[in-house]
DNA sequence: GTCTATAAACAGATAGAC
DNA sequence: GTCTATCTGTTTATAGAC
């Protein structure tokens, strides 16, 4: 019998059954490849053979191929609820009290998405998959989006609000925190052309440090411009 | 036997044969394909259907379905370059003299690529397209690079310099000018997410005016801010 | 649960009539 | 140049042995 729907990722590593075993490795062979060459690109003989697993596995476990995109995108979900746990343990739980603690705050999360969106090599194959899925709602992308985008999104205005005082579910607010995200996102899907503009090999973490300063730099300024006019 | 290579797009609508007609129905249907549901995802009897054509028109005029793929990047690469070309033709043609002018000028080109990107509807099968094939470098990637994307950045890149003093051919520039490209497509890449979260019907005129204020006043602001480290 | 074999549909490319 | 018919390989899904 097929199993239920959900599965979180990192859980069981060492006393997982063998089952558990080849499903996750079908999941992450599934969201490399997915993520490289398109859903459609990538065959399931394909993600069979990276995940040294058999064809009928896939049938088996996610019911076909297309489970196996719900499967991927529960996994993407997960992953990123993870990220996000780790970092908020890791940072002041609680919403920052004056508006200089708020911007700072703004400042470390700007600069932990472009270290993990950019130069993370997961996200190489989570970002594609994620803007595909959005370009053609399917059901994965409803998950996606109410698993991770719109918390993050919701995340980034609360602290928005307490920087600026631009209230957080303003429209302009909303918009603000879309700019950031969106330049953060388009270094990891544009890398090719911006490796080659810039004269880079790779983006690193020093290539990330000079991206990340101009956009802190960036934020910093406009945060001060939205206050000032509010004040 | 089939032709030679490339063609442009809006060289002759109405003197054109039969044959031409047949040619730009097929490059511009497999556009439409290709930006939705991906290259892997659209098949040749399908790109013909929508075109109107017969399935072995495909094999005659491009060789076969990727051939088609490069006569979609070429296609792309002469409607931008026409596109340019139009507003540099409605624009001061020439380099802006002062800093105020150059940064105003940047305004109206941030401004008109929203318009572009986000609003208009040939942008979506286009933006999709052209990331896709950015994500796996292909020679449709080399053309619509040369062609498209490093003119564009040089010119943001010209602009910059006058506007800022910093120079054109700076890491510094070249990221900011990617950062405010980088919105501006996001818009378009996470459109979905965008009308979902903003509680939007669709992106038209006033939505994507709003947006652009305010990526306007960003601009602006992180102008300020470059020109005062030089003074 | 895993694996093999196979079925049924579909892909892109091609040959040849018109 | 256009169109039809067909070839060849590949796709996903499935049935059934182990």
């Amino acid at each position: 019998m097929p199993r239920p729907a959900t599965k979180r990722p990192g859980d069981d590593d060492s006393a997982s059954s063998s089952a558990e075993q080849t499903r996750k490795a079908l999941v992450i062979a599934a969201l490399r490849l997915f993520g490289t060459v398109g859903y459609d690109g990538a065959s399931t003989r394909e993600i069979a053979a990276a995940a040294n697993a058999n064809l009928g596995s896939i049938a088996y476990h996610f019911g076909g191929k297309e489970g196996l995109r719900l499967a991927v995108a529960d996994y993407i979900v997960g992953l990123m609820q993870d990220l996000a746990a780790r970092a908020a343990a890791a940072s002041p739980p609680l919403p920052p009290a004056t508006p200089e603690a708020a911007e700072a705050q703004l400042s470390i999360m700007l600069e932990r998405m472009f270290g993990f969106f950019v130069a993370s090599p997961q996200a190489a194959e989570i970002v594609p998959f994620v803007l595909r899925e959005m370009s053609a709602p399917t059901d994965a992308f409803e998950r996606i989006y109410a698993g991770v985008f719109e918390p993050l999104h919701k995340r980034f205005c609360g602290v928005w609000e307490m920087a600026t005082g631009e209230p957080a579910d303003s429209a302009g607010t909303k918009i603000s925190v879309f700019t950031l995200i969106g330049q953060v996102v388009y270094f990891r899907l544009a890398r090719q052309a911006v490796l080659r503009r810039m004269g880079w090999k790779d983006i690193g973490p020093a290539e990330v440090s000079a991206i990340a300063s101009i956009a802190t730099r960036n934020l910093r300024v406009a945060i001060a411009a939205h206050r000032s006019d509010r004040s």
